[in-house]
DNA sequence: AGCACGCCGACT
DNA sequence: GTCGGCGTGCTC
């Protein structure tokens, strides 16, 4: 037999499968998606099994050296879809495999050094030389990275070592693995033996007794710290009966559970309204008998989504199916997970960033094994390796996380699309302020629409005011705060009702600026602004990591009048606490919920009200729900309308229509106030009065006469390197074979300087093909791309080919 | 991507 | 004379 191998060099010359013998000892652990180690060249590298053969057309294959995991990790499903994202997204066979398996799975490469009989007959005249050899010699084999680290000089005695054949080196492939192991105890022998037992222990073994009075009265198995609190007796106990060999020890795989120790109470079931009976009663036609049934849920925030989600969800998982729930990042909280945890309990695998790598792959497992029958999580969580998926929801569909911004640069959305067609499952996309894409099909009837108007208990939607800023200048307000959000503010203190306050930080963050020569501090390796840290007084760069400490003087005239612009969440604070004495404010910003578990802990104690206004950037535009919040505060409602990017109307009407969602959800009527600079902006305008559909009316009409999607698609190339005059060369260059390859209806624009022109001391250019759905276009960009590798080679330069961009810088 | 092979300059 | 620079080519 022979396997098809895809092995991880994830470059263009060796993206295609390689085909190995299989030996006949490995067979039966050798699937499509398993994971192995092969030689490849010189040296031993990991792959995946694509595809079996009984014959090979290759006439030297070597053999497959070893299988990694038990079971193959990947599904064939899997194996397959990773081949269409590989062509989709023109990345790699291996990377988009890759991608699929918790990031323990990824290989690690690690080399062992032995001792020849020359090392070991080595005596140094150097004592420290002497001493790294005595380590080889007492620890071997040693770890190659593992020495590195301990000694210094390692690498020179290492290279000179190799030379003279005191070392020998052996690669192995590995992964980073670690599982938990948990200890169980059962009887050895029948419970007459044990009993028997029992009585022939000395008077003095009262312990010991115990424990086989445990086993006399419930014969089976235990996992061992279980017993010991039980009992309250120490492992010593154990230990001496398992010596007397009636009790057997064992080692078994064990789950972390990062819930352990909490309970979840079910939601109680509320009737549905009306509408949601509707959308309910229409989605489950897809599901008798099962069908691709993709569908756009668009219900203004409050109209209770969630519960149309665990209906359908009930209803899949009563079939026998399963069901992936997507949700972005920062809307995955506690109190998101536990509505789901508290209806389908044990069954939920939940994929969370702040998750251990350990914990993470437990989940994996969880559900690979077909333990759980839901998966929770953000983006990544679409590759759940379910094996009879019948639902597929992403919740908020619009948000940008869904695209993944490294390669693989996939979006989910289109993973959804695939695997529902695959699995003949409904897909549910879920929003209050759908994407142009997705709304547009709908209304094209290429995908079932559903809509919720209502907020559940009939709520009116919170009223928005719109303050114009420029006019509170003029007016002589010089702070951040309009005079109907201090008024507000201070009407909500007296009432004792919470604030939520958003302040948008891209584009708007805090940056230093010297009033006396206009110098601002900037990145010496990026083409942007620094941006000051308060916490540890430092300049940081947001792109490569560059920090320096924060300037007294002007480093440029010396002036003294160096100040921090902008307005930063510390800022507000500030702020608040300038105007509002003694205002208590909950801060959520990357400062302050770096620890695990901070996040959740902030949002308990504003829910407890140990705070009054809650402030925060994006993190806190979504899922949150606090009864006394009335009062939704957005600083800058347009700092994102002025980002070069199509988009920017489109996200400014998300965004503020999110963050208004969160007030007013219970008894007390809600008030958004929205600051401004734009007050006539559609996205605003139509934001403040709830309009969604006019909104999309008027962008639709944007994106039509200037070729963008929905009616457009785009590819963005971006190319990189510290020689201007090459990346020009090189660059227009390849514009020109793009050109001449694509198909007519396609074109291409630039290239141009990106919006960030540098970036880790590279420039960057770029260009963009728009076209029609066309089929033949991929491919034949594929083609020009796959080319340029040769050209990549020669001249470093790098290039990154975004299909269907989300952000255009 | 690595790692080998292979063909030309600066030293013991 | 050799050591070592990194260009080019291959990996089932």
């Amino acid at each position: 037999m022979f396997a098809q191998v895809v092995v991880d060099v994830p470059v263009v010359d060796t993206d295609r499968p390689f085909d190995y013998r299989i030996p006949e000892s490995l067979a039966p652990f050798v699937f499509v998606g398993s994971r192995v180690s092969v030689p490849f060249g010189p040296r031993k590298l990991q792959g995946f099994v694509v595809g079996l053969a009984d014959t090979s057309e290759v006439e030297k294959t070597r053999d497959i050296l070893d299988v990694l995991d038990v079971e193959p990790p990947l599904t064939e499903e899997m194996v397959w879809l990773a081949r269409r994202i590989s062509e989709r997204y023109m990345c790699t066979y291996y990377t988009a495999l890759q991608s699929m398996v918790p990031a323990v799975l990824r290989s690690s490469y690690d080399k062992q050094i032995f001792l020849t009989a020359a090392g070991e007959a080595f005596v140094s005249v150097l004592s420290d030389e002497q001493a790294f050899y005595e380590y080889i010699r007492n620890r071997q084999p040693v770890l190659w990275n593992k020495i590195m680290k301990e000694f210094p000089f390692a690498a020179a005695w290492l290279d000179e070592g190799l030379k003279k054949n005191r070392i020998r080196v052996e690669q192995i492939v590995g992964d980073r693995v670690t599982k938990k192991t948990i200890t169980i105890l059962s009887p050895a022998v029948s419970v007459e033996e044990l009993e028997a037992a029992q009585g022939e222990l000395s008077k003095t073994a009262v312990r010991q007794k115990e424990v086989l009075s445990h086993f006399i009265h419930f014969y089976g198995p235990i996992p061992q710290p279980e017993l010991l609190s039980l009992l309250g007796v120490s492992n010593q106990a154990v230990k001496g009966l398992v010596d007397k060999g009636l009790l057997i020890k064992e080692e078994v795989e064990g789950y972390r559970d990062p819930f352990s120790g909490r309970t979840f109470t079910p939601a109680p079931k509320h009737p549905f309204t009306a509408q949601q009976k509707t959308v309910i009663d229409g989605i489950v036609e897809g599901m008798n008998p099962p069908v691709y049934y993709p569908c756009l849920l668009h219900g203004v925030t409050g109209s209770g989504k969630t519960e149309v989600y665990l209906e359908i969800m009930e209803r899949t998982i009563d079939q026998g199916r399963e069901a992936i729930l997507l949700v972005p990042e920062i809307s995955l909280t506690p109190q998101m997970v536990n509505r789901f945890k508290g209806r389908f309990g044990s069954q939920v695998a939940v994929m969370h960033s702040r998750l251990s790598q350990g914990e993470r792959y437990d989940e994996w497992r969880k559900i690979r094994r077909g333990e759980v029958k839901v998966a929770i999580g953000a983006r990544s969580a679409i590759f759940a390796p379910f094996q009879n998926l019948g639902l597929i929801i992403l919740d908020e569909e619009h948000e940008g996380s869904y695209k993944q911004e490294e390669t693989p640069r996939y979006h989910a959305r289109t993973i959804a699309q695939y695997r529902g067609m695959h699995h003949h499952a409904v897909v549910i996309l879920g929003s209050a302020t759908p994407s142009m894409e997705s709304y547009h099909e709908a209304k094209k009837g290429r995908i079932h629409f559903f809509e919720m108007r209502e907020r559940v208990g009939n709520r009116p939607l919170p009223e928005v005011t719109v303050v114009d800023m420029r006019e509170e200048l003029r007016d002589g307000n010089r702070t951040m705060f309009s005079k109907p959000l201090m008024d507000s503010i201070n009407n909500r203190l007296e009432k004792n009702e919470q604030i939520v306050m958003f302040l948008n930080r891209r584009g708007f963050s805090t940056f230093v600026m010297c009033r006396s020569c206009g110098y601002v501090a900037q990145c010496p390796h990026c083409d942007i602004s620094l941006t000051y840290h308060r916490s540890n007084q430092t300049l940081r760069c947001h792109y490569c990591g560059y920090t320096e400490r924060e300037p007294q003087i002007c480093p440029e005239c010396g002036s003294e009048h160096i100040r921090f612009f902008g307005t930063g969440t510390q800022k507000v604070e500030e702020e608040l606490a300038r105007y509002f004495p003694g205002i208590r404010v909950i801060r959520m910003d990357v400062d302050t919920t770096g620890r695990k578990g901070a996040h959740e802990k902030l949002l308990q104690d504003f829910r407890e009200g140990k705070g009054d206004v809650l402030l925060g950037t994006q993190m806190i535009a979504k899922g949150l729900d606090f009864p006394n919040v009335t009062l939704v505060g957005v600083l800058a409602a347009d700092s994102l309308l002025n980002l070069p990017d199509f988009r920017a109307a489109e996200r400014t009407f998300q965004l503020v229509t999110q963050v208004g969602g969160r007030a007013g959800r219970h008894e007390k009527k809600g008030e958004v106030i929205l600051q401004t600079y734009n007050t006539e902006h559609y996205s605003i305008q139509y934001a403040s009065r709830h309009d969604y559909e006019s909104f999309f009316v008027e962008e639709i009409k944007q994106r039509y006469e200037k070729n963008y999607p929905p009616y457009y698609r785009l590819v963005l190339f971006t190319f990189a390197h510290e020689n201007v005059p090459l990346l020009v060369k090189i660059s227009e260059r390849f514009a020109r074979k793009l050109r001449e390859t694509i198909p007519p209806g396609a074109y291409l624009l630039g290239p141009v300087a990106s919006p960030i022109a540098r970036i880790k001391d590279r420039y960057r250019f770029q260009c963009m093909i728009k076209y029609k759905n066309d089929p033949r276009v991929l491919p034949a960009i594929h083609q020009v791309v796959r080319a340029f590798d040769e050209e990549r080679k020669k001249t470093g330069i790098m290039l990154t080919v975004d299909v269907d961009p989300q952000m255009m810088m």
